[in-house]
DNA sequence: CGTGCGCTTGATTGAGCTCAACGCGCGTGG
DNA sequence: CCACGCGCGTTGAGCTCAATCAAGCGCACG
């Protein structure tokens, strides 16, 4: 953790740019092309936003790719791996806002100052493409259907908050686990994975601090859950065997 | 009530839309221009921006500006008076997502569907200008600084956001309800009116909707500052008295 | 083999919810 | 004019769910 007392990019640090000449930064050939800001382009328009793709960095687990307060200039496209965005004011409070998968971006808050607000650690080794935002603003102007891409993926970001702030403010911690669970097994299932069972990358402690519980109610809503034989598994390892149960306990608020 | 179980916009209703010639609807005059969309554009493309301002209209209070699952075709700029937003998935499970004033937008969530996910009510006599988002959206690509300012006013809702998932996830009802009329002193500052004395346009359900909270917390928790002379006025009506008490009771969680 | 971290489980506590009663202002109708 | 109902807010008593405090387990790592 002590490695991560600089930004990754800009400093010396464990992150590692990869040069666009050495490896395919080729949005066609990402798997993550359908859930990107690339989506829902012309292959001609695509070219023209690979071209202001500055370079891919990798970020190992456990660092921070940006930090609260860190100068904003760019965006970044989550291409492998997971990371956890935090929000905190002042020293003690601290919220995590989100668990970011391939194909989600990050560092849209900062877009309204100068600086991030939020900060993104890594949950495990990962790979961003980082877009340089003001190239992304010109290139938004002379493509339309990408600036009304871009536009939808901001209030996408908009509409999951609400939802979080409906969970944190009217939901019980087990509806809150359950929501969170049925939540990632969903995006799993649209990248390709099984919804049924799939690995939590982060600690209790990072659930607890998203859902707004303690790690000892996480904990003992995951051992009632057991108890009840709607999961199974390793405390990272998650295998749902009642999907409807979940569905029910977050429907009947 | 009942008058508003259909939308306000292009429904027999008690909207009523305000023709560009009998009123001015001139952003330059408009008092919150400031504050809203039109802010650091120059007086050219205010002209621009003004002729796809379809019209305004009146909603008065208790009456619905749009709700969840309308169609969405426009963003509106609150004119005049005041708004709750609320999310709500289900019939029992409803969210207050924020509380809109003059010189604020509406129904951002809406871009990314073809339909709004919320509703937007008037807390009182209020009035909108409506803005066309497909019209808006082409204005954007040719004004540059127009479409920067966009992006600024919806990256600032998603920073807002992030602040009452903090709240939600992590304060006191306390320090809920500090916080809370904290954030209103300084919307009312900005705008010219008193941050010690102001008026609450909502009703103490509504609040403790907003604030993960039941009406009678917010009751107490009232009543529990009035007795610290922290505060004093009638239900509706606030004075605030001690406000380093209450930014005192924010930071320290 | 100890040490520390992540996780679980149990016992106790307490903040906020629930349920209930009541007050107040206001509009309506007798 | 008062009686009444109603919406909104306050206050009290008791309860509950999740937080806190505390102990212990399993596992990775030096």
């Amino acid at each position: 953790m002590q490695r991560s007392a600089k930004g990754m990019l800009g400093g010396a640090s464990t992150a590692v740019p990869i040069s666009i000449g050495s490896i395919s930064t080729s949005c066609a050939n990402c798997s993550m092309h359908e859930l990107c800001l690339p989506a829902v382009v012309t292959d001609d328009d695509l070219d023209r936003l690979e071209n202001i793709l500055s370079k891919r960095v990798r970020i190992p687990r456990g660092e921070t790719l940006y930090r609260s307060g860190d100068v904003f200039t760019s965006l970044f496209a989550v291409r492998l791996g997971h990371f956890k965005t935090i929000y905190s004011e002042g020293p003690a409070t601290k919220q995590i806002i989100g668990f970011q998968m391939s194909g989600e971006i990050l560092g849209m808050e900062g877009i309204s100052h100068t600086r991030h607000k939020c900060s993104a650690v890594a949950l495990e080794d990962s790979e961003v493409c980082e877009i340089p935002y003001a190239r992304l603003e010109s290139l938004l102007t002379e493509l339309p259907s990408l600036q009304a891409h871009f536009h939808r993926m901001m209030s996408r970001e908009i509409d999951r908050e609400h939802q979080i702030m409906l969970l944190l403010g009217s939901m019980s911690a087990d509806q809150r686990v359950a929501a969170f669970l049925l939540n990632l097994s969903r995006r799993y299932e649209v990248r390709g994975f099984s919804p049924h069972h799939f690995v939590l990358r982060m600690t209790r402690e990072d659930i607890g601090n998203y859902l707004g519980l303690t790690i000892e109610s996480v904990s003992r809503v995951f051992s009632r859950f057991k108890k009840n034989d709607w999961l199974e598994g390793s405390p990272r390892d998650v295998k749902i065997l009642d999907r409807a149960a979940l569905e029910d306990l977050c429907v009947n608020l």
